[in-house]
RNA sequence: CGGGACGUAGCUCAGCCUGGUAGAGCACUUGCUUUGGGAGCAAGACGUCGCAGGUUCGAAUCCUGUCGUCCCGACCA
């Protein structure tokens, strides 16, 4: 391809509305442009790169034993309601309506069009286990667009979907799809890691995501170098705190005492108090989908949501207002506890951490007053106890006794095993051996596409631009004629080069633009090529072609090597196959 | 939806506080020079200052509303 025939408009600067780094070179580089939030063209060499991608995904799919299909974008509402996501995922689900007012749903995902497929197509165990999955556009109504590709109203996601007859089949084609997609992020040129995750809306009850490190990421990782324990920081446990909950009991009953004004766990650590956090119980009030319930936590630990979601298969949950609390307990936030005044319709739900814990201050439910001596398995009705807390750096891992980090990353991709959820609902039923009818045992699996091409920019780049791993740049040759005259030598040596590397297979792109030096050699390392070929009169004169990797050091050649010692790079730099 | 910032030329931004001829750099057009790391000189073209109301003799500037964008939180590949 000559450059100047096909479309890549570069920027010097960044436009004011990309904050994060792939983001802007996604803009400079001329990968893409905004037609408004969230909604993006894919210019010449980004769709390049998102072919690539795909290609990759698809050949690895195949060789797991993928079937490749193409579902409907366009969904009846019926199907939604079947599975009861029409009222769990409305938030995400765009709707439209045709000429007749019919609604219909742009799908945000495909478990309900792939079971709907399976309740009528397979019927018999023998029929399994088959894994179908596409790639294809999908339409999500986020709350907020965010960085670009990262997370966009409209994005392209290869999803699969898996039923098995057995549990166990199901988790061999949860192994298959890990496996599978620990070689696509490899040969994608991207340092990604599988981490334990929480499942979600869409349910089920074994899950990893993985990763791509980086500070942009939205999500926290924790892990413990030393067993190689990794998890979504939604999913993560640890040994617990550090500081040891306080538990000798001293008999003390709970006595109360006025705390004016003090309305923070902070502020009761501070003279005159002087209660440590660990010392306190934190009391939450929350609203479970309807149910008010309370969660007990210790005062320098934090709620962890997903967890919440979790333990009480809530669908929703939120913080009560002020009011509800004073309705509630009579007193509002800040002087909240669990030891009188509870309604008995109001569960209690403690944290692990405070197990045993005794001396402990908390919350009067009085405005103004906290009770001190409380010993919580004596003076708390707890309903229930579980993992609530959000784990923090330094803790030990449960496993290796060793401390944990914690670091940002880009989910690129996510494996569910779904079990039996969607088929229930769905009615996708076999029969089994016996003669028995079951319902299908699923699982799900999803790359982001365009998210991960955007995480590729995100890990390969340097100060002048995108460096693009072999097996996924737009091209992978950059031909630099530094005089496009016609007749000029480095013109007739670089279309001479283009026809042997192009016969050869290679991807080349040559730079024929009227353009100084200086112009090209920005442009061919901001939009990233992995090897960059300079044609300059000088370097003619002496016979020699000079041959600029990407991310090394330049070297000349002889003019009728060129080619061959192209190849021989682009051989060496070809990663090694990935099995 | 809550909190914050911002909408002026294709892009990056100044001007706004203190109302009075619409600006710079880059990009674009033409000419000359230059030609191995985002060239120089000269000439030129490009704007309903996001939109709608209001205040005023007069609004990019002040006020109100509205739309859009970006950032922080809840959601997710």
């Amino acid at each position: 391809m000559r450059w100047s025939q096909t479309f890549v408009p570069t920027l010097k600067e960044s436009p004011s509305d990309a904050e994060i780094t792939s983001h802007k070179l996604l803009l400079r580089a001329g990968l893409v442009r905004k037609l408004t939030g969230g909604l993006y063209t894919f210019l010449p060499m980004g769709l390049r790169v998102l072919r690539k991608i795909e290609q990759i995904i698809r050949e690895e799919m195949n060789r797991a034993g993928g079937i490749e299909v193409l579902m409907p974008a366009l969904q009846p509402p019926e199907i939604w309601q079947q599975s009861g996501r029409y009222e769990t995922a409305r938030d995400v689900l765009f709707k439209v309506k045709d000429s007749a007012q019919r609604e219909w749903v742009l799908g945000p995902t495909h478990e309900e069009v792939i079971t709907h497929l399976a309740a009528s197509e397979i019927n018999s165990y023998r029929q399994m286990p088959k894994n179908f999955y596409q790639i294809q556009t999908k339409f999500r109504d986020e709350i907020r667009p965010r960085f670009g590709l990262m997370r966009a109203k409209e994005f392209i996601m290869k999803d699969a979907y898996s039923f098995d007859a057995t549990d166990e089949g199901a988790m061999a084609s949860y192994r298959r799809m890990y496996d599978a997609y620990t070689r696509i992020f490899s040969r994608c040129g991207l340092k990604a890691f599988p981490v334990e995750a929480d499942t979600g809306v869409i349910g089920g009850n074994y899950s990893h995501e993985f990763m791509v490190p980086a500070e942009t990421g939205e999500n926290d990782v924790v892990y413990c170098e030393t067993s190689g324990y990794a998890a979504n920081i939604e999913k993560a446990t640890s040994r617990g705190p550090l500081l040891v909950t306080p538990s000798a009991s001293t008999g003390a009953a709970p006595e109360k005492f006025a705390t004016p004004g003090v309305v923070t766990i902070e502020a009761l650590t501070a003279a005159p108090y002087g209660v440590e956090a660990h010392r306190q119980i934190k009391t939450l009030v929350y609203v479970a989908d309807s149910d008010v319930i309370l969660i007990l936590l210790r005062g320098d630990d934090q709620l962890n949501e997903a967890k919440l979601m979790a333990r009480t298969g809530a669908i929703q949950v939120r913080p009560a207002t002020p009011e509800e609390c004073a309705s509630t307990l009579g007193a509002r936030p800040g002087s909240l506890g669990a030891v009188a005044g509870v309604p008995a319709k109001v569960k209690v739900y403690a944290d692990d951490a405070l197990r045993g814990a005794s001396g402990m201050v908390t919350g009067a439910n009085d405005d103004g007053f906290h009770y001190r001596h409380v010993d919580i398995e004596r003076d708390i009705r707890v309903g229930q106890w579980a993992d609530f807390r959000t784990v923090r750096a330094g803790e030990l891992a449960v496993a290796s006794g060793q401390p944990l980090k914690i670091r940002r990353a880009i989910e690129v991709g996510h494996v569910f095993k779904l079990g039996t959820k969607y088929s229930e609902k769905m009615g996708a039923m076999f029969l089994a051996e016996s003669g028995q009818r079951f319902p299908c045992v699923m699982g799900c699996y999803g790359i982001g596409v365009t998210r991960t091409l955007q995480a590729v920019i995100e890990q390969c780049h340097d100060d002048n631009g995108i460096s693009w791993p072999l097996g996924v740049a737009p091209y992978q040759v950059c031909l630099t004629p530094l005089s496009v005259m016609a007749g000029s030598q480095p013109l007739v040596q670089a279309e001479k080069l283009y026809a042997e590397l192009t016969a050869a297979g290679i991807e080349v792109l040559i730079d024929d633009r009227d353009e100084r030096p200086g112009v090209k050699f920005k442009d061919s390392e901001l939009v990233g090529f992995p090897l960059r070929v300079n044609l300059g009169e000088k370097s003619l004169a002496k016979g020699e072609i000079e041959i600029k990797p990407r991310n090394g050091a330049m070297f000349a050649v002889p003019i009728d090597q060129a080619t061959t010692r192209v190849l021989e790079w682009l051989r060496q730099q070809a990663a090694p196959a990935v099995g």
